[in-house]
Formats: structure tokens, sequence, C-alpha cells
RNA sequence: GCGGGCGUGAUGGAAUGGUAGACAUACCAGACUUAAAAUCUGUUGGGCCCUGUGCCCGUGUGGGUUCGAGUCCCACCGCCCGCACCA
């Protein structure tokens, strides 16, 4: 009787992987290629169950293919530019390089215990100079293709991380890192031009059937289009070269209830207005300042301030509208400037009743309906409703009807245009700070902007730096910045801002292919193994880096740097789960709440103790592993006491993978009980002799169910659904009594499909019961489907579709026959009462249901 | 507000429209042990008559489609997520 030694089988076969190389991708035209990418991490300098889970999934999916045949490519990389590192460098005086690239040694040492099929030799780091030069290339080509422009613009400004962020990293007027209040300034600035790519960009996500539907459709959102009509109010009274304001509506059928115009506080007439009238000057400062303090956003508060200019209404000049300047109305919307219908919009109605507008309805839910609203009237544009105020199309017509006849009807009377707008902006990528990729660009006072030339890259950032003032560091270094015009030659300034880091994860996964190369990618490469097929992470980042990839994928296809092929990266996408882990609490002496960490902690049940005191904690159920509320498990700690292979078990087996998952103690517990178990088994068949045994076939047919059932587990992603039926056939293997031969077969075969979840254990044994070569490159068993049919079934015997009896008949016997069984059936006959059955439905293999 | 998803035992969760609760946890009982741990075995949705190889109810609530619904359709309730003064 040996012992199951996770520690000790585990580097030993870590060692076997690597001698053998037997993870190193190499492009070969004769087998077909897998590429399988989980998200790249951000080096932290400490892995996480998070990780482990996420980088488990792919691994399983990595070994499987593998067994099965295929040229797998399964790299890993850091993406390791970022605020947390300047962040270190200004708490603990260290270099951000230093620190990063400490932390994703510190981080590869906690990997590598994982047994993950990764290739190392393709490893990459973003902020090495060897990756970032390609990007700045690239960026130079982007300029050359009109895909990167620059701009004067109103952006975003964090003023606790002192940078600026896109659109996208602001979340209700936060900074999505730093949580500050986010400030409007005026920057010039670095975009891509995304929004160029926003109807391809939405068009395309009808391709990626293998992405979640939810994704698809936030992404679909995010982009916003909307169709609608854009004209222009003549106006009266109005300052000069303002005698015109083009407003953009997606609601012209409800031309007829305007009732005012509203302008945003940045529309260029407010502008106007701004300078000669301290009312209007005072009321646009207000607005600018309660567009991101805390109270307006709540409150949310519609304010007005009626300009005194008039404007007409395009169907009759006589009509006569105000003209507001209001605080809800962007500019960088539309034309920022819109008609209010009170009667069909929400926001409008309140605003109208504030500052006593007329309220006109359009439409109404029914001929002989109130004309008199006392909410306003917002009906699915689905639905039927009675126009009492329509000018195109019938009476009673659907909003999308009406909308496309006011449209047409508009357009053929030369009241504006039919305009389809998008939501997605350009993606702003300059940041104002130290550790990221330098734009590649000098400031010449000749010349103006000049991209440097490409056989100077890269623009190294400069070792000797300080973060001892606020501020980037690089607008301090005049050595660094100073530098001969690349056009004219004469002393110039680079560019002090750095890119985004999502511009780093944009490409990578392309890098991947060939992350030695002298230019950012190779054709042959990149046509042979992009495109992704499996690419594995979280759903936060369902929007943000999905999106620029999916559009630097396309940048780069542009610059000749991609295939056309590879202009959607990602075939497959799974966005997988987090782990949580349940929160122990208790409160101190001040009645504050005091947690506790989980090794502290004993459970009993369902109740937990403090392991010293003995004194009952409160647990609060199930939430992200988070250091401030100590709930946190170390993968380390799980590994020492237990081994990989058991935390790479459990993260799969308790929850589907798209799902949060909880860890809990005994759950690991019982994973690595259940290793024992198998471990235990292959101990005894080695153990026992040749003697011929019983139940020899009813193994085998155990053993092929299983394989047909894992198999579609791991092709589907239910990884817990596959471990489930490993279970099962583990407790079968135990109490089999089959005969050595077909003992060993079927604990080789359980081996080989756990393989993919706990690969050293699997490899372990595989090798004991003499199995060929390595477990991680035998082929995948299949299932034969002879095996799969039992020569009896049991079906199951219902009366009005309520289970009453059930009988046992060969798997191949007809229907008539089994019709005739079933209503011989005792309890039938009983339940039947003489009664003549009025229908009986036989479902071969399935079911038989008798209708009385 | 708009969009999407999800509601199944004490718990995590299984279930191509075909025996609801697989598998695991927890609990309880038993074996082994001086004892404990470990290991192994077994029970566990609720109720009724406990006599069964018995009956009734049961997948958030109400309705519908179907021979048959956790699964499909409609309405409602609850929870979760994304977006949000988007014209």
């Amino acid at each position: 009787m040996t012992r199951y030694t996770p520690s000790e089988i585990e580097a030993r076969w870590q060692a076997v992987w690597e001698r053998d190389g037997i993870f190193r991708a190499v492009r070969s035209a004769d087998k077909p290629k897998y590429y399988v990418l989980e998200m790249f991490p951000y080096p932290s300098g400490r892995i996480h169950m998070g990780h482990v889970r996420n980088y488990t999934m792919g691994d399983v999916i990595s070994r499987y293919k593998l067994a099965q045949g295929f040229n797998v490519l399964h790299p890993m990389g850091w993406d390791a530019f970022g605020l947390a590192a300047e962040n270190a460098a200004m708490q603990k005086g260290i270099h951000p390089g230093v620190w990063t690239y400490q932390n994703i040694e510190d981080m590869k040492t906690q990997m590598k215990p994982l047994g993950f099929s990764l290739d190392w030799s393709r490893e990459i780091a973003t902020c090495h100079p060897e990756y970032y030069r390609h990007q700045q290339a690239m960026f130079i080509d982007m300029i050359d293709a009109g895909l990167i422009y620059r701009k004067n613009a109103v952006v975003n400004w964090d003023p606790v991380d002192m940078t600026v962020l896109a659109n996208e990293q602001v979340e209700q007027g936060r900074g999505w890192r730093s949580g500050a209040l986010v400030e409007r300034r005026e920057l010039t600035q670095w975009f891509f031009k995304i929004s160029d790519y926003s109807e391809e960009l939405l068009s395309a996500l009808d391709g990626l059937e293998n992405w979640p539907a939810k994704v698809r459709l936030m992404q679909e959102n995010w982009i916003g289009k909307s169709r609608g009509l854009q004209f222009a109010f003549s106006t009266v009274d109005a300052p000069e070269g303002h005698d015109r304001i083009e407003v953009y509506t997606t609601r012209p059928d409800t031309l007829l209830g305007a009732s005012f115009v509203g302008i945003s506080p940045d529309h260029p007439l407010a502008k106007v207005l701004e300078r000669d009238d301290e009312a209007v000057a005072a009321f646009v400062t207000e607005c600018r300042k309660g567009g991101t303090t805390e109270e307006a956003i709540e409150t949310g508060e519609k304010l007005g301030f009626d300009t005194g200019i008039r404007v007409r209404h395009p169907f009759d000049t006589a009509q006569e509208l105000p003209v507001y300047i209001a605080n809800f109305i962007l500019m960088d919307y539309g034309t920022g400037a819109v008609f209010g219908c009170p009667a069909h919009d929400v926001r409008d109605f309140e605003f109208a009743t504030k500052y006593d507008l007329p309220i006109i309805a359009t439409f109404l839910p029914s001929e002989d309906s109130d004309e008199n609203l006392s909410e306003a009237f917002v009906p699915a544009k689905t639905e039927k409703v009675f126009y009492i105020r329509g000018f195109a199309g019938e009476s009673w017509q659907t909003g999308n009807e009406a909308i496309d006849a006011a449209i047409a009807f508009c357009e053929s009377n030369g009241v504006g245009q039919g305009v389809t707008k998008y939501r997605l902006r350009d993606w702003g990528l300059s940041r104002q700070r130290y550790w990221g990729c330098p734009i590649p660009v000098v400031h010449c006072d000749e010349c103006g902007v000049v991209p440097e030339k490409k056989e100077n890259l890269p623009v190294k950032l400069p070792e000797d730096v300080s973060f001892d003032i606020p501020g980037n560091p690089l607008d301090r270094h005049m050595e660094w910045r100073t530098t001969p015009c690349p056009a004219c030659g004469k002393q110039a300034l680079r560019e002090t801002d750095t890119m985004d880091t999502f511009v780093d994860s944009s490409w990578y996964y392309a890098r991947f292919t060939a992350p030695r190369a002298d230019t950012p990618t190779v054709m042959e490469d990149a046509e042979y193994w992009m495109n992704v097929d499996q690419y594995i992470g979280g759903v936060e980042h369902a929007i943000l880096h999905l999106l620029y990839a999916r559009f630097f994928a396309r940048a780069m296809q542009i610059t000749g740097h991609l295939p056309k092929s590879a202009i959607e990266p990602f075939d497959a996408l799974f966005t997988q789960g987090m782990v949580t882990h349940a929160i122990y609490r208790s409160t101190d002496t001040g009645g504050r709440p005091v947690f506790h960490y989980p090794e502290e902690v004993e459970t009993k049940g369902d109740k937990a103790f403090l392991e010293d005191s003995g004194a009952e904690v409160e647990i609060i159920p199930s939430a992200k592993m988070s250091k401030s509320k100590n709930n946190v498990v170390d993968p380390l700690n799980i590994i020492s006491s237990f081994g990989a292979d058991t935390a790479r078990w459990f993260v799969l087996s308790d929850s589907p993978p798209e799902r949060d998952v909880e860890w809990t103690a005994s759950g690991a517990e019982a994973a690595h009980k259940h290793l024992s178990r198998v471990w235990n088994i292959s101990d005894r068949i080695t153990a026992m002799d040749d003697a011929a045994g019983t139940g020899d076939d009813d193994l085998l047919r155990a053993m092929h169910k299983t394989i047909h059932d894992v198999t579609m587990g791991i092709e589907s992603f239910g990884f817990n659904a596959a471990i489930a039926k490993l279970y099962g056939f583990t407790a079968t293997l135990q109490k089999s009594t089959a005969g050595k031969t077909i003992q060993r077969e079927a604990i080789k075969t359980l081996a080989q499909l756990m393989s993919p979840m706990t690969p050293h254990l699997a490899e372990d044994i595989w090798a004991t019961q003499g199995g060929e070569g390595l477990i991680a490159t035998a082929p995948w068993p299949q299932a034969d489907d002879a095996m799969l049919v039992d020569d009896t079934v049991t079906l199951p015997i219902q009366v009005n579709g309520k289970r009453r009896a059930e009988i046992e008949v060969p798997a191949e016997m007809n229907k008539d026959e089994i019709e005739k069984l079933a209503l011989a059936h005792e309890a039938v006959i009983r339940i039947l009462d003489g009664n003549a059955p009025k229908k009986v439905i036989v479902v071969p293999g399935r079911i038989v249901n008798v209708v009385v």
C-alpha cells in the first residue's frame, strides 16, 4: 500500500514535461492547430484563486485538445504596464520596472507548481522594449493609415491618478481605478478612430456565434446605434452665425408635439451667449460643475435657462418655440441640441412641468383617450398607437412605422435627413503617466508633430526617474525629452504622454504567434495560429478589452500586420465566474467589525468559531475574495497542503464554470479525498492477481459511457458535470470485481479522462499501470458506440404522465411488444380498472405513457 | 428608466420536452477503534396510512401548449448583472 503524495509526484512530472518540451508549440503544416488563450494577468506579485480557476479551465481545454491530436498553442504573458507599479514606486521608492519584473518572477514561481501546459518559451511582458517597440512601430503605421489622429478635446481628468481616462473608463462620473470624481479638462490628445468602425464592429458581432450572447449584447448596447432625423430650426433674435440650430431626434414622428428646444451648456451658441450675458455665464458654469458633483448625479435635477431666443417650427413658421440651455444635454452626442417633446419623453415631461411649457400629445393609446396627460406616454416602438398629430403614415401605426414614415416625409419636404448615429466615441489613448508605452512622436517648432523614425525605435523609457513629486516624471526629464526632429534634425522635444495600457492588451494575442520576431507579427505564423480558438477570461472585460482588441485586429489588418482572416481574433469566448468565499465577522468592543481569515476559523455544521478563543463568529455567505474582508484563500497554502491537482479539481467541480464558485474547506478536502481514493484504487489493481473476475462487461460498459459523458462535458464547458460522471465511475470501479486486465484498462481510462483536470495524478497512474509514453500526449480515449447501448433497458411506465411502474425489456424490442408488456403490468391493470386506454405512447429506450 | 439573465432539498448544483434532485457538501446512523482522527457503509424533499412492490403534494406564483413541462409560451413576484440625463 502506497500513499498519495502530491508534492512528490507533481514536481516529478512537471520536470518530465519540461524536459520533453511537450507543450512547446511548433508550426506544422500536417497538423490542425488549436490556439487556447486565457486573458493574461497583471503582475501584482501574488496569484489568487481566480487565476487558478481561469488558467485551469484553459489548461483543461489545452490538454484535451493536445490529446486529440491538435497542435496546441497555449502561451502566457504579462499585462505589465499600469498604475500600480507607479503607486508602488511612490510608496516604497522602488522603480516601477524593478517592482514589475520582480512580481513577474514571483508570480511565475507561484504558477509553475500548478502544472499548466503552457509554452513558456513564448512568454512576453508588455513593459519590455522588445514588446512595446513593435507597438510603437504599429502606432506610426496607424498614423500613416489615418487610424490615429490628434485633437483638442474635453477629456475626463482623474485628479487622483493625475491622468486622462477614456469614456469607457469612467463609471458613474468616477475614475474606474481611483474612484475619484472625474473633472473636465481640455487637452490635446491622441485618438484611435474606432468610431469609423462602429457599424463594422456592430454588424460583425452576428458572426461571433461562439461568444456569450450577453457579451455580444453588451457590445451592441455600447456601440449604441440609433436611426433618426437630423434637421435645423431657424432662429429668431439669435446672435450672428446662429440663424440655425441643428437637432437630432430618434422620434421625428413626435415633431408636432415639440414645445421647446434645448441646447447643451457646451453648445457653440451657449458659448457665444455666455460671453455677453452674465446670467448665462453663471448658469453654464453651474452646469459644468453640476455634472460632476455627487448630488447632481444622484438627484439628476433638470435645470434650464431660457435664452430668450426663439425658433420657428419647421412645419409652421408661425409657431415659435423657446430655446433653453439645459444641463442634461450632452454636447458630444448627436448635435448637442434637441427638441423637447414632453408628452412622449419622461425627462422632457419633467422639464416642461418645471418651466411651465406646453405638453402636446401626438399619439394616444386609443381614439377616445384623454389628450391631457398626467405623465409622459412612452409606449414600446413596436406597439400600435393612435396618432392625433401625425403627419406621415397611418393614424393607427407602431412607433417604428411612424418614425420611418416621418423620416421619408421630412426628407421629401426638405426638412432634414435620416441619419444613423452611434454612441461609440473615438478611443483617447494618451495618458500622462510614466509606466506605459511611450508615444513615439516628436514635437518640433518647425515641423510640428512628427512620428519618430522607425529605425530609432524603441523609444525607451528612461530608467533614471523619481516619483517624489506628483505628475509625470517624463515631463521633468529634459535629457530624455530633448531629441533631434526626425524630419529636419533640429532640436525638438519628445511627447511625454504614454499609451493607455488597453493598447498593450489589444494585440498580445497576435504577438504570441511570433513572440520573438523582429516585426510585430510574422504573416505565416499569424496565418497559421490565428484565430484564438478559445479565449477565456472574466466578464468584466466584456466591453473595454474585447471591443478594443476587435478594433485593433482590424487596424492591424489594414496596416499589414494581420491577415484578413484574423479581423475577428477570438473565435470562441468563454467568460468564467469568480471564486468566492464566506466572510467570518465578529465585532470588537467598540462595535466595529473584525474580519477573520478562514484559517483562524473552525466550522461546525452551519456555525463557525474562532480557533483560539472558541468564540462564535458570524458567517456572511459567499462574497468575492477580498483582502479587506480577509476572506481570501492563498493557492500556495492549498498546494502545499493538498497539492495542485486538488486545487485544480476543486475549482472546476462545484459550480458551472460561468458561475461563481464558493471555495469551502470541506469541498477542498473532499476533492483531495477523491484523488486519494483514485490513487488507492490504482494501488489495489496493481496488487491484484491475474485470476478472472466477474462483471467484466458491466465495467467496460460503464467505462465507455463515462468516456462519452466526460468528452461531451469538456466539449461543452460542463466541467462540473464531467467531474460528477468521474465520481460515479470511480465508485463503480472501486466496487468492481472484474478481472485485473479489465480493471487495469478501466483505471488507465479513468486517468486519461481525469488528466486534463488532474494531470500529475493521471500521469503517475498511467506510468504505474504500464501506459505507453506520457498520458499528456496519449490519444484521447474513444467511446465505443456499441458499448453505450445496454442489452436491456428499464422503461418507466406512466399513466397520464405519472410514473406508476417499470418494466425491463430487451433494448431492441419493438413498440407493439413494449405496449403489450406495459398494458399487462399489474400496476397498470389495477389503475385501468377494466377500462381501455385511450392511447399508448411508446418512446423506445425512453418511456411508456398510457393515457386513460 | 432601458437591456439581459436567473429562481430546483439544509447548501453548491444535475436533468437532448420523457423516472426531478445525478455528483458533492452538511447532517444523522452504523462498521472499524479503548477513544479520537482517518477510512468504509447506509439514510435524508414534504405529507398521509406507516401494511406496501402504497397514495397525495412538490422545481418562485398564476395561467397556457403537450400523451408528458424544471425545460416551451403568457402574466406576475423576487434576486443578480450591464448601461444610463444617449435626444
